[in-house]
RNA sequence: GGGGUCGUAGCCCAAUUGGCAUGAGGCAAACGGCUUAGGACCGUUUCAGUGCGGGUUCGAGUCCCGCCGACCCCA
């Protein structure tokens, strides 16, 4: 203690006054921070509109679109784990600047969400206020670390202005349909020209002609991308709102508030993102993505190819019918034994039968007198569970016999119907032919059951497993009589063969299925976008024009959903709009003159106005359009046949791997079936910037003490004189770990915070952040401002003489290598190299020349611009570096004139000779020979390797 | 359980994609210089043979196989 207030009471009285500190950084650092503001320095021309510009140095230039995924803005701010990414851009598009591109990098909000709206439960205090008090905090928390954006282009999803373009989009999607022949999304305008002209037959009994209007209207409402269902959905009736199945857990529950989550039938917006599945999977091909996020998706999409087969039943009561499902293995079909139904199944109804049939076996009947009972008891039972829980649960077989047999299509054999709930209603048809001789969980319900086990394809030699689920030859699997033999057939012959009799009998019919669900769209909040839609007295959804647009959030009281007890699994939601009764309840001329309507009470999902942000930045003042489609094009567009178009950067959290990239493209490519833009993709190239984490310490009693107050003592650590325990975490307040790019800037500058995150690592590597080693990056900066200024004078120090030849080579050296690290996000090794470069112009002792130090400032302008820029006015210069040409290596110095190469003998570096650059291949054979002779020992080579520029091997 | 990513000095990371690990760079540590002193100065030094075991190759941190460990996605 004694030593901190020593050291605090005695003021740096010997650094020399123009030292490089972090009070000099910080005057220097707003300085720049104001000139590049007042001149509007980042400032992008569009083609067309508001923002063109023909006297911008790049307009016309080629183009480059970068940005990071926009954050929400919390309460919380930024803490230095954040801005990773951003600095990552920020980097680039300056490089990208200075190479001659027309660079647009804009930065935004992902303004709604539920942190305000929980606030705005707790205080009153309106989501909007905290959302923009806390957007300005972050803006100025950018700012302070130097970000290079365009600030008109700053949009916020909760802004009106933003929004009635969301709404507009919605719209579009409401009014069109997939036609699955073209393969794309057409107006819903089209698809009743065809019903009405007959060129495309309605679907069912009546013809579009004898259809009353509320038939047709319903009829639409069937087709279109964006529609209500009353589907079983996730109800959490402790938040009081449905749920996406992305948003719950593994164990049933919310992923926000951890309550649990129940399966539920409600009317609620669906997006038909299904139509797309094909296309989402396809077009990943032609994407630059990381090879795990176009897994992910391609997982997440889940395409299977099979079959679906009909199984024909006759009940105890004569009911006759067909159990449908889909099988990707239709091969096995002779070895199905047994079916099994969703307990939720429609059809469940229909096959329960009044008594057990003479004979059941008794394990099937789980103890009950009638089926009738036995599937009531089964069916309330599967209901209580959620279907993460049932399928989580599904290695303890359970289910019950239906009381009624169905019929193999292949053999005739008589197959009995269960219903069990390792079968989920919502999947595929909700039923399934059983094949334990090839599937796990149905050789283990098998077993449970009592039921016969055929293997339809023989195991590989070897296996002693139970199911056998991997490639050979079909057994047992013949029907002479009916034309059918796959026996000997390998597993995708038999396949297609039995497609194809399938099909000609009329008993089923090749088909692909899809993990992916159609996305559940709406929520019942308050602080989201409000639905563009009314209801009439027909109960049916109802567009509303452009012309009233937005539809802005109606003020309330009270913005809280009404919620349940989490547990109350047959409560109802209650939105917060609902409540607002003079908003809900309107008159409005929508063509008809004056009529009633209810409004829609649902808001959309956060995921809303992330999914087409990329294409507001392009044109956020246009209040004619979405974007201008030529603005568009020239940012986005494709730039050759097959080019998807896109962002050509986009860099973020690899947790959005699915999600938001999945819905993103999904909107994209709808508005590219619509003819409103030209690229079909959104985004080009996607990068994945890893995480900053940080380690928290905890003391015996597993309290967490503050991290920047403990002690490391030989690899063990302290606090306040007791042992405590490191982990590792992300920064946050309960880990007491938090470092703030702010504090950063105060101690050291945002240049050295900047040129220390990304000096750390790779840009896609998470890393543990260290505070005491960003001092690190502040000697660099240090160095390159000594080799400029001097400290004592302030005087700036620089010589006009030409540099010497290994100072010029070692410069060029630099500047190819920073040139190729910078193209390719290696922003690591581009600092590594730039130290190097300072290190060396420090060795020569005097003033540098000013051929050799200009580069370098120029070089060091992406990651510490603000120091740069100061450098670069000092060198002389009166305009902002931002737009001087990027350096380029001599390729004439980069060749060395002389060449080592390591000579091995049997792998083993035995010697090593210096030759000239051009020797060529067979001096260098005999130099190295001669070198090694003494490991020779006069033995004859076997072989000797030269490779050219790198090294010789001798084989002896 | 299935799929994926990754293991290099005390720590963060390089290694031209199969070609020299006398490690590019940084932190920490130690020593020296300047200094009354200190270090956010200048310089020097110490520290690994690449998680483990096989294989391919003239040559493996890099490719293949099997383990161990960490993280991510799906169950």
């Amino acid at each position: 203690m004694a030593n901190m207030s020593e050291a605090a009471e005695r003021p740096d009285q010997d650094v020399p006054p123009f030292r490089y500190t972090a009070a000099l950084a910080g005057d220097v650092e707003r300085k720049w921070q104001d000139y590049w503001e007042a001149r509007g320095t980042f400032r992008a021309p569009n083609p067309v509109g508001e923002l063109s510009d023909p006297e911008h140095p790049r307009a016309g230039a080629p183009k480059m679109y970068v940005h990071d995924m926009f954050p929400y803005p919390s309460g919380d701010g930024l803490h230095v784990g954040h801005p990773l990414g951003y600095i990552g851009t920020d980097v680039y598009t300056r490089f990208k600047r200075m190479a001659g591109f027309n660079v647009l990098h804009p930065m935004g909000f992902d303004a709604f969400g539920l942190p305000a709206e929980q606030y705005a439960v707790q205080t009153g205090t309106h989501p909007r206020i905290t959302t923009e008090r806390n957007m300005v905090r972050f803006w100025n928390q950018l700012r302070r670390l130097g970000m290079g954006y365009d600030e008109r282009r700053r949009v916020a999803t909760s802004e009106p202005e933003f929004f009635r373009w969301t709404q507009w989009i919605f719209l579009q999607i409401f009014n069109s349909w997939y036609d699955a022949d073209a393969g794309k999304a057409r107006p819903i305008e089209d698809l009743i020209a065809e019903y009405a002209a007959g060129t495309r037959p309605a679907p069912g009994d009546k013809p579009w002609a004898a259809m009353d209007g509320v038939e047709r209207r319903a009829l639409l409402d069937e087709h279109r991308l964006a529609y209500v269902s009353e589907a079983p959905v996730n109800w959490c009736p402790g938040l009081g709102t449905v749920l996406a199945n992305e948003e719950v857990t593994p164990d049933g529950r919310s992923e926000r508030g951890n309550f649990p989550v129940f399966k539920r039938r409600l009317k609620q917006w669906m997006m038909r993102i299904t139509a797309y599945a094909d296309r989402l999977v396809d077009d990943l091909d032609v994407l630059d993505w990381p090879e795990p996020v176009k897994l992910m998706q391609r997982n997440w999409i889940g395409r299977s190819t099979g079959a679906h087969v009909d199984f024909p039943f006759e009940t105890a009561a004569g009911a006759e019918g067909e159990i449908t499902v889909f099988t990707t293995r239709p091969d096995t079909l002779f070895g199905a034994t047994y079916m099994v139904v969703a307990p939720e199944h429609p059809i469940v109804d229909t096959l329960t039968a009044a008594h057990w049939p003479e004979g059941t076996h008794a394990p099937w009947t789980g103890g009950h007198e009638t089926p009738v009972q036995a599937v009531a008891e089964y069916r309330r039972a599967a209901a209580r569970k959620t279907e993460v829980e049932r399928a989580a649960e599904a290695r303890d077989k359970t289910g019950v016999f239906t009381g009624t047999y169905a019929v193999n299509p292949v053999n005739g054999a008589r197959v009995p119907v269960f219903i069990a709930d390792y079968v989920l209603a919502g999947y595929g048809t909700g039923a399934i032919m059983a094949v334990p001789g090839q599937d796990e969980r149905d050789w283990e319900f098998a077993e449970v059951f009592e039921l016969p086990i055929i293997r339809t394809v023989r195991p590989a030699d070897g296996f002693d497993g139970k199911a056998y689920t991997g490639d050979g030859p079909a057994i047992n699997s013949a029907a002479p009589d009916r034309g059918l033999v796959l026996d000997g057939l390998g597993v995708v012959e038999a396949k297609s063969t039995i497609i194809a009799w399938l099909e000609e009998r009329g008993a089923g019919k090749g088909a692909t299925t899809y993990r992916l669900r159609d996305w559940l769209f709406s929520r019942q909040r308050y602080w989201g976008e409000p639905f563009p839609i009314v209801y009439d007295e027909t109960g049916m959804p109802v567009a509303l024009p452009d012309s009233m647009l937005p539809v802005a959030l109606p003020e309330v009281d009270d913005f809280a959903p009404r919620t349940f007890d989490p547990d109350d699994a047959d409560s109802n939601p209650e939105t917060p709009l609902s409540r607002a009764r003079e908003w809900v309840d309107v008159e409005l001329d929508l063509g008809d003159g004056p009529k009633r309507y209810v409004r829609d009470t649902n808001t959309m999902p956060n995921w809303a106005g992330s999914c087409w942000y990329s294409l507001r930045y392009l044109d956020p003042r246009n209040d004619k359009q979405a974007v201008d489609p030529e603005n568009e094009a020239y940012w986005m567009g494709p730039r050759h046949e097959g080019d998807p178009g896109g962002v050509d950067l986009y860099v973020g959290g690899v947790e959005h791997a699915v999600l938001h990239l999945l819905y993103a493209r999904f909107w994209h490519k709808i508005l590219f079936d619509l003819g409103h833009v030209s690229s079909f993709e959104p985004y080009r190239r996607l990068f994945n910037q890893g995480y900053i984490q940080a380690y928290a310490f905890r003391d015996d009693r597993g309290m967490v003490v503050p991290a920047e107050e403990v002690e490391d003592r030989d690899g063990r650590w302290f606090y306040e004189g007791d042992e405590v325990f490191r982990e590792y975490g992300k920064m946050g307040k309960s880990l007491k770990n938090v470092v703030t790019p702010d504090e950063m800037c105060e101690a050291y500058g945002a240049d050295t915070f900047r040129v220390y995150e990304m000096a750390m690592g790779p840009l896609d590597v998470s890393r543990p952040w260290e505070t005491r080693a960003v001092v690190g990056a502040q000697r660099f900066l240090q160095r390159v401002w000594r080799l400029v200024v001097d400290e004592e004078t302030g005087k700036t120090r620089v010589a006009e003489a030409p540099a010497d030849a290994a100072t010029k080579r070692l410069l060029h050296k630099v500047i190819d290598g920073v040139q190729g690290d910078l193209d390719e996000l290696r922003f690591n090794t581009g600092v590594a190299k730039l130290i190097e470069l300072t290190n060396g112009l420090t060795a020569l002792g005097g003033p540098p020349q000013r051929e050799a130090v200009e580069p370098l400032v120029l070089m060091t302008a992406p990651f510490a611009p603000h120091v740069a820029e100061e450098l670069w006015q000092r060198l002389g210069h009166t305009e902002s570096l931002t737009y001087e040409t990027f350096p380029v290596a001599d390729p004439a110095l980069l060749v060395a004139e002389e060449v080592t190469y390591p000579v091995q003998v049997n792998g083993k570096v035995r010697g090593r000779i210096s030759v000239s650059a051009d020797a060529g291949e067979d001096d260098v054979r005999a130099a190295a020979l001669s070198e090694v002779a003494d490991a020779l020992n006069g033995k004859d080579p076997k072989k000797v390797i030269v490779v050219k520029g790198r090294m010789v091997s001798v084989v002896v």
